[in-house]
DNA sequence: AAAAAAT
């Protein structure tokens, strides 16, 4: 019996060899196209079975029905806009009802159990990989906060009223105490204050925004909305840049708002829009969604978002960068959002380039600054390694890694691989050519089906296909447990983007591996990659840094004169362009903390954007 | 230059 696919392919290499041949050989003689992969056992080289069906989550498909059984007969008829009316929660026709006997009334007829446990009151969590934070790793930690009338941070759940279902869904999760950034996010935004918040994915981050508005919505039970005609009024909006973030976001509010009546629907591009359509028209508090398909809503007038009070960003210098901010900028600005002011702004990043914090100001009104470290304030739990490997070789170079990864594998536990690689092509490319080579792999970018991504990521998640070649789409914010392993088979342009990356590992408390295969294609991310690594106490190869110090003084393109690209620091702190104060009041940052722009590496503290994810 | 995001 095998005991993992490793195993197989060398079993399969070693068959090859017998054979005869030479080279890396095909284990299968046909091609099955990406699309026709993932069914069911078509190989024999899987991993071990995986232990639990994955997640609560069972969306199929498109992105839809966790919503549970259908009510009333939708189809022709007429929609119900009782929901529209009255009662917070978006439902309940009877304006005055409590909100939380309604939810509850309603919840348990109809809105499925999102802890997957078929409906028992106190749901298993515990072996919920998602939320599996190591809470102790999170003590101590620096956390920086700036703004007028700075809401206290508090220690315990306990101590702020989130309401009964909230506490119980909270204890269904398994949250024992906040996590730093819940625990100075939550007083901040329940005390109605916009927020800039820094924060690595995987910290509780989702939570600290949404347990904020869920209570929020509950709190305010006689909102009435505008009703009539098919548009719907939500109250709450958080913005992703991809799918599959979205989804999970979604996914995790679900959780945090079950049983309270707060309804949360989540809206993205690539699926069917007439489910996401029928699943608005049965109330919508919370509405998650993708820039585009909220577009195209809002012009189709399905969705008004003149009754949000609450909007977050989530990834926010993602969302702020050139190629999101137009569209953001329209949402915001130029549809019928309430102004600034006029409703609660939250940003959440990991990372926050001082550039993109001076855009951000256009969203906020009178903010509260917070930054919060990270589990061991380093990236210590990810062991960082960057090879010279020609363009050539990189292919069997993965090979290699690949197979040593096997020794990596504990008991029998699929651990994942994950490649990033540059551009779609190159992804198929690869996934292809470990597919003939009898590896288990997978991939994910922006060129595939919807269906194909979800299904991707899933089998990915599941330990099926291990190996999941992915472009930046896999960049941010999800979040995969068991990923031992990053690869940056091409490394990104952008330092950030490669600190997202290796993100993906070294989550929740556990260790993990990041190799980076460089080249003289990456000469512009030498220095800030060895910088990077070296304020991590990793191990700088002596050619990496020959090349930092060689494209020192040629100021590439990658090399914005202009300061950090992570603002740990609020921007508003450092008035003049020079020096500013180390955010760790001191601490080891040779560079001179965040506020030093002007030169090189300007004031980029590696030791500090790695700790943000 | 590339990726993402509506159809």
């Amino acid at each position: 019996m095998r005991t993992s696919w490793a195993d197989s392919v060398a079993d399969s290499a070693s068959e090859n060899a017998a054979s005869g041949l030479s080279g890396p050989r095909p284990t299968r003689a046909t091609y099955i196209p990406p699309h026709l992969r993932n069914r069911p056992p078509s190989s024999d080289f899987l991993a071990p079975p995986p232990a639990a069906p994955s997640l609560g989550n069972d969306r199929v498909g498109y992105g839809g029905p966790a919503g549970g059984s259908r009510r009333g007969g939708g189809g022709a008829s007429k929609p119900d806009f009782g929901h529209l009316g009255y009662g917070s929660g978006g439902r309940g026709g009877g304006g005055g009802w409590n909100n939380r006997i309604g939810g509850w009334e309603r919840g348990r007829e109809r809105e499925v159990n999102p802890f997957g446990n078929d409906g028992v009151a106190e749901p298993a969590f515990e072996v919920q990989e998602n939320t599996g934070i190591n809470f102790d790793a999170y003590e101590d930690i620096p956390v920086e906060t700036s703004g007028q009338n700075v809401p206290p941070p508090v220690n315990t759940f306990a101590e702020i009223d989130l309401g009964e279902a909230v506490n119980q869904n909270i204890r269904r999760c398994k949250y024992v105490k906040p996590t730093p950034v819940q625990r100075n996010a939550i007083p901040i935004l329940l005390g109605g204050r916009d927020l800039m918040a820094c924060a690595q994915t995987g910290s509780g981050k989702t939570a600290a925004f949404c347990f904020p508005i869920i209570a929020g919505i509950m709190r305010e039970q006689y909102v009435q909305r505008p009703h009539g005609g098919r548009t719907v009024y939500p109250l709450a909006l958080i913005l992703s840049p991809t799918r599959e973030l979205s989804c999970q976001i979604h996914d995790e509010a679900k959780k945090f708002a079950y049983q309270t009546g707060v309804k949360v629907v989540v809206v993205y591009g690539g699926a069917p829009v007439n489910q996401q359509l029928r699943e608005l028209e049965r109330g919508v508090d919370v509405l998650v969604a993708t820039p585009g398909r909220l577009v195209d809503l809002v012009e189709r007038a399905r969705v008004s978002l003149h009754m949000i009070r609450y909007l977050a960003l989530d990834e926010a210098d993602r969302m702020l960068d050139m190629g999101f901010e137009p569209q953001i900028r329209k949402i915001v600005e130029q549809m019928d959002m309430p102004p600034c002011g006029r409703r609660q702004t939250m940003l959440f990043s990991a990372t926050f380039p001082k550039e993109i914090q001076r855009l951000a100001s256009d969203f906020l009104s009178n903010y509260i600054f917070l930054a919060v470290g990270r589990v061991g304030s380093s990236t210590d739990l990810i062991v960082q390694r960057v090879e010279y490997v020609h363009e050539t070789d990189k292919r069997s170079h993965l090979m290699d890694l690949l197979h040593a990864q096997r020794e990596t594998e504990v008991n029998g536990k699929h651990s994942l691989t994950l490649v990033f690689v540059e551009t779609k092509k190159g992804a198929d490319s690869l996934e292809h050519w470990l597919y003939v080579n009898g590896f288990p792999a997978t991939s994910i970018h922006g060129d595939r089906s919807q269906q194909e991504r979800e299904t991707a990521l899933r089998s990915f998640k599941s330990g099926k296909t291990p190996i999941l070649v992915a472009t930046d789409v896999a960049a941010r914010g999800l979040d995969i447990p068991h990923v031992a392993h990053v690869v940056n088979f091409d490394l990104p342009n952008d330092i950030d983007d490669y600190v997202h990356r290796i993100g993906r590992t070294g989550r929740a408390g556990k260790t993990g591996l990041a190799t980076a295969f460089f080249n003289e294609n990456n000469l512009s991310l030498a220095r800030p990659l060895a910088d990077l690594m070296q304020e991590a106490n990793q191990e700088v190869p002596a050619w990496l840094t020959r090349y930092a110090s060689r494209v020192s003084f040629s100021g590439g393109k990658n090399r914005r004169s202009v300061g950090p690209r992570f603002g740990g620091r609020d921007v508003r702190r450092d008035g003049t362009f020079n020096r500013g104060t180390d955010y760790y009041g001191g601490g080891n940052s040779g560079s001179g903390g965040y506020g030093v722009p002007s030169g090189y590496g300007g004031g980029f503290n590696p030791a500090v954007a790695s700790a943000w994810d």
